[in-house]
DNA sequence: ACCTGAACACCGTTCAAGT
DNA sequence: ACCTGAACACCGTTCAAGT
């Protein structure tokens, strides 16, 4: 519960984060800390004493970022099933492709509950499991769906953009989802 | 077209081989190159002058695996459309996870016409290209897919067998594929 | 209470010198 | 024709010493 840092320890740990933060975008979350000590004009080890491993200053710099997509998620409740699933997988790719290298990070902090990132990934699934089951319950989607699907999915799709293009990833993330609808070829949805 | 290698280099060449096998199964493509050059025995700059950069060693431990996975897929031609396209995705998918990091690689090596694996890449896109328009002339898959969107699934794949396990990539593959093809809810595909 | 920067262990890549 | 290993430039991470 530390309450009143230091003047110093605030401004190096504010600039910290808009480097931190510029420098994810340019060169992905697999950035030098080191660089990014260096354009704060910060020695490497402020940089540690603040944030203790690259984790932790992925998920520093995404924090106000991810209460905007939470916000956004729960906002989706009244849609109609199949476009708040659309609606939500498509804010956690843009969300996840944000850096190059995080949708790796956010597919790996899900089972690792060491991770820094595990709290929103948690949080991205329960939103994510809350519409499926919606959509699930409304015969909207097959009954067989889970939320690791949806999870798995908005994950590849993110990946996708970063190595191919967002054309490219709207497009698999577009046949998947109708793939998990419920249609005259998959098993009908009756509760 | 150096014709008769002489005998060290020839051994040097095998065992670099041989371990940077052993070494990227248990560590991924991402490896230390200098650890592959010490299990083998052998200074760093003999790897670099047998192999110039870490897609070219990827590349040559690949070669007799590729060949296998191309005649496999080609065999694939006398079978129905849709457990053609179903099993050439399989096939390249467990291909792709052989090594952690090898997806991300063929991702990139499509577009990449300096990669050593570019032709591997536009191979398995040309086999994939052949299933996809032969199951859209037959009705089985809708008229808008396009090889491409093959391709990408196969890395998507691959990739989500690496960071979520076989089986959630199965189900993502699956579902993927059951929206690739026609229904009542998609266009159809008259020719 | 926080910052500094040297220290350690590691890496990719090159290239002069050897055989 | 090929191999060696030192050299260079870089990195993540720690921690004694400072203020």
């Amino acid at each position: 519960m530390s309450r009143r840092p230091r003047a110093d320890a605030r401004r190096n740990h504010d600039r910290l984060l808009a480097e931190a933060d510029a420098v994810f975008r340019e060169q992905g979350t697999g950035a030098s800390l080191e660089g990014i000590a260096r354009r704060a004009d910060v020695a490497v080890g402020t940089l540690y004493g603040h944030f203790p491993n690259r984790r932790a200053l992925v998920g520093a710099v995404l924090r106000e970022r991810n209460e905007a997509l939470f916000d956004a998620g729960e906002a989706l409740a009244g849609k109609a099933p199949e476009e708040a699933l659309r609606q939500w997988v498509d804010l956690v790719v843009s969300h996840a492709a944000t850096y190059r290298g995080l949708a790796e990070l956010l597919a790996d902090g899900i089972d690792d509950e060491a991770s820094e990132l595990h709290a929103s990934c948690t949080r991205m699934a329960d939103i994510g499991e809350q519409i499926v089951s919606r959509a699930i319950e409304a015969g909207t989607v097959r009954p067989d769906v889970t939320a690791a699907d949806v999870f798995t999915l908005m994950n590849a799709g993110a990946w996708t953009r970063e190595h191919a293009s967002a054309e490219q990833a709207a497009r698999l993330v577009s046949y998947t989802i109708d793939g998990l609808l419920v249609s005259d070829r998959s098993p009908q949805g009756a509760v």
